[in-house]
DNA sequence: CGGCTTTGACCTCAT
DNA sequence: GATGAGGTCAAAGCC
């Protein structure tokens, strides 16, 4: 194989950087993420997100399977002591504004691609 | 320069 | 009293 070592041609590139963890899920905050835990109480990965305003105490988690990092869990915590500062989709924002409604004001699941329980 | 992301270490609580 | 799990903060690196 004669060892090239292609220079240029970064063909394999390490920049594969995807698939390792969920890109930030705009749903119409800016969070930070702060920490990573693999839960063993129920086997999960754990991405832990809190909002940019230092004034609010509003978090975020999310929640995957390792085995199938395609579906997510998504759990708000807290409220949030200013307005959306991104509007995401009049249609998205009535339905996550109506679930919120439905389980509590701070305090949600929320599904990947399909809604389970 | 600022801001965000990633990992490790540290803290706390329950058993 | 110690351990494990869960949760949070800080520092470094990168753009
Ligand atoms: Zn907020």
């Amino acid at each position: 194989m004669a060892a090239t070592t292609p220079p240029a041609t970064n063909l394999e590139g390490e920049d594969a950087r995807e698939g390792r963890s969920p890109m930030m899920p705009e749903d119409g905050y800016e969070w930070k993420k702060y920490g990573q835990k693999f839960i063993q109480n129920i086997r999960k990965n754990r991405s832990y997100f809190k909002c940019r305003n230092r004034r609010c105490k509003a978090k975020k988690r999310l929640e995957w399977l390792p085995s199938d990092p395609s579906s997510i869990r998504v759990i708000y915590q807290g409220a949030h002591d200013h307005p959306s500062p991104r509007p995401q989709s009049n249609l998205e924002q009535e339905a996550s504004a109506r679930r919120a409604n439905r389980y509590n004001l701070a305090n949600q699941v929320l599904g990947s691609p399909s809604d389970p329980s």
